[in-house]
RNA sequence: GAUCCCAUAGCUCAACUGGAUAGAGCAUCAGCCUUCUAAGCUGAGGGUUGCAGGUUCGAGUCCUGCUGGGAUCGCCA
């Protein structure tokens, strides 16, 4: 139960009523009212903007429709008191029983305190990687993976019908090139061919990808096909085949890394396969059966005219018409389709197998290609298909402050195995979390394992460890107490009277709340926050214990007041828990 | 030249999508361990939210124009 939704709905019964009675106009718009924790923890239980949202629909002063709103509230469940304050807030009081509520919730509901059916089903699409399959993995990737993964479950925990989703661009020039350097490769696996010979094709730009990460690629297609490939010299017999060779092993690559991250996909979508089941040129045909295309000659960019650029007629897309700056290509000059036509093509297989509410985490080297997608699904949709991109920016890998750029496999940049293997996949998911994903992100394999409340993830494993803690000695000290979550929530809540315990039981009937605009937002890092910032009040509650002897958890003498705390550090822990399964991390029992 | 993103305390970042006196950590200074994990906690100082306008009851948040940083810019994906 999310107690701010709740009071909402009770407020705007209360507004309703009044408008019924004729005390404020009929039919007002109720959707700006909104009912949040107030500020500060002096100022009551809950506020709510009403009056000042209200003031200027209704011509009445704020502090007059205020003074209206407090004394219509005194009847209502739960509220004990209201004031207004400020320039028109109304603080409200409740009923000290409303936040033990929140807690009983937590204790009956375990790790699914905070789902919600606020999605009602709905469906949506999110595509997320979708690295091509030219090489192994890197961090940016990692970032992608991790955001997607998360942003998928924080979508179905609060009620979204969400299908996962991969593209692998398994056509184009760039799987080409992969299996041209996949034949340099093979050659030298063959003895036919030295090192030197590949990096000087790479020099000359014969090849474009040469990395050694090709090499067991090469022997694996060495045990499989012998020499075959080596007397072989046109291209158009053995490009297809070794590159359906590479596309295979490299993804058989990217699905066990991201396995190793947690990471999983319900739908891979194959370009290749749009291609040549004829989806590319059927979207094409109902963009141009809708008027959207025609052949005609792109302006060079300005500032920066390519040395080479000289007017060739394409067929374009009218992206101009939904708020793109140019018109965009769909075929090249020599009448292949483009990237942008097989992508147009994807997403109208997503709409039409249901989908249009639409997400997809991208790299912000794709920045540039956002509206264009977006043009391009509002054409397939009349408008009606919603895509949200969200972009990542770079990651950084530091090790105590100083750049990491080698990677043992890749040559030139940090790979997601190389993280996995370094520091752990929980500790990798955590990490990536901590920023909103259009702030460039800093992953120090020093600070990310160091045991301090500089590194988050640490500072909420250890959170939740010494809750588990408390548990061990509780065992031992009371051990007729049934210490199962049903066991606690029969205690006598009301022991629980320190301010900062109530403070701590208003934060966790905070939880769902958060979860419910951090879905909404797509931004999965506000959990990530909410979880410090837990831990941080509970970490404080702890300690307080080390002055004030009679406020620690547990009291031998006492087993009312040990237990009705005991249900409070179990609260704790299960929403630590509870965000810790978005985030797809394992919560720690201990932290030795 | 154009488009997109970013700019908040000395440093790294929050700010519940327009709300009240802009908050944390690090660093600095001052405190707390015969103790359920001190791997922690408490307190103090630190701000013209890059600049200039605008919108309104109210702006870090929205709009316009600047400045600085990043990304991208037909026939790559």
């Amino acid at each position: 139960m999310n107690i701010f939704a709740v009071m909402k709905s009770r407020l705007d019964a209360v507004l309703g009523g009044l408008m019924a009675a004729g005390k404020l106009p009929p039919g007002l718009d109720l959707a700006r009212v909104s009912v949040e924790p107030p500020r500060e923890a002096g100022m009551g239980d809950l506020t709510t903007n009403a009056a000042m949202v209200l003031a200027k629909p209704t011509g009445m002063a704020p502090k007059v429709l205020a003074e209206l709103l407090v004394e219509a509230l005194k009847g209502v469940e739960d509220v004990t008191a209201a004031s207004t304050a400020g320039p028109g807030f109304i603080n409200i009081q409740l009923n000290a029983a409303v936040w033990r509520g929140a807690l009983l919730d937590v204790l009956k509901e375990g790790r699914a305190y905070g789902d919600s059916t606020t999605g009602a089903g709905e469906p949506v699409n999110i595509e997320y990687v979708s690295a091509n399959p030219t090489g192994p993995m890197h961090v940016g990737h990692a970032r992608g993976a991790v955001m997607g993964d998360v942003l998928a479950r924080l979508l179905a925990k609060a009620g979204f019908a969400v299908t996962k989703e991969y593209y692998i661009n398994d056509a184009g020039g760039q799987v080409d090139n992969v299996a041209a350097a996949l034949r340099m490769r093979y050659l030298q696996a063959l003895g036919r061919i030295s090192e030197a010979d590949v990096q000087g094709a790479l020099e000359r730009k014969e090849i474009q990808y040469g990395g050694a990460y090709l090499l067991p690629v090469a022997e694996a297609l060495k045990t499989r096909d012998g020499d075959k490939w080596a007397e072989v010299n046109d291209p158009a017999a053995w490009i297809p085949p070794l590159r359906d060779f590479t596309v295979e092993y490299m993804m058989k690559l990217v699905r066990e890394d991201l396995k190793d991250l947690g990471v999983h996909h319900d739908v891979f979508s194959s370009e290749k396969a749009l291609v040549e089941t004829g989806k590319v040129d059927d979207a094409l045909k109902f963009l141009a059966d809708a008027g959207l295309t025609y052949t005609g000659v792109l302006e060079p960019p300005k500032g920066k005219t390519p040395d080479d650029w000289e007017p060739r007629p394409q067929l374009l897309f009218k992206a101009t018409q939904f708020g793109d700056e140019v018109d965009r290509p769909l075929k090249k000059s020599s009448g292949v389709g483009t990237y942008f036509a097989s992508d147009i093509a994807y997403h109208k297989d997503k709409v039409d197998r249901g989908f249009k509410n639409l997400v997809n985490i991208w790299g912000a080297d794709h920045g540039g290609y956002v509206k264009r997608v977006q043009a391009a699904l509002k054409a397939l949709t009349n408008g009606e298909g919603k895509l949200d991109v969200q972009l990542c920016q770079m990651v950084r890998v530091l090790n105590n402050g100083e750049p990491v750029k080698m990677s043992k496999r890749a040559g030139t940049f940090v790979t997601l195995r190389d993280l996995i293997d370094e520091v752990g996949k929980d500790v990798v998911r955590f990490i990536m979390l901590t920023r909103k994903n259009d702030a460039p992100l800093d992953f120090d394999y020093a600070k990310v394992m160091e045991k301090s409340r500089e590194n988050p993830v640490f500072y909420v494993q250890y959170a939740h460890a010494r809750g588990r803690s408390v548990f061990r000695h509780a065992a031992t000290m009371f051990p007729q107490a049934d210490l199962s979550d049903a066991g606690l929530a029969k205690a006598d809540l009301s022991r629980l009277a320190d301010v900062d315990e109530v403070a701590l039981l208003r934060f966790l009937a905070n939880w769902p709340r958060t979860v419910e605009a951090a879905a909404l937002a797509h931004e999965p890092h506000r959990l990530a926050f909410y979880m410090y910032e837990l831990a941080s009040q509970f970490h404080g509650l702890w300690n307080k214990g080390n002055d004030a002897t009679e406020l620690r958890f547990l009291q031998a003498d006492d087993a009312a007041v040990s237990l009705a705390r005991l249900a409070l550090v179990r609260g704790v822990g299960l929403v630590i828990a509870s965000g810790l399964t978005v985030f797809g991390v394992e919560p720690l029992e201990e932290m030795r």
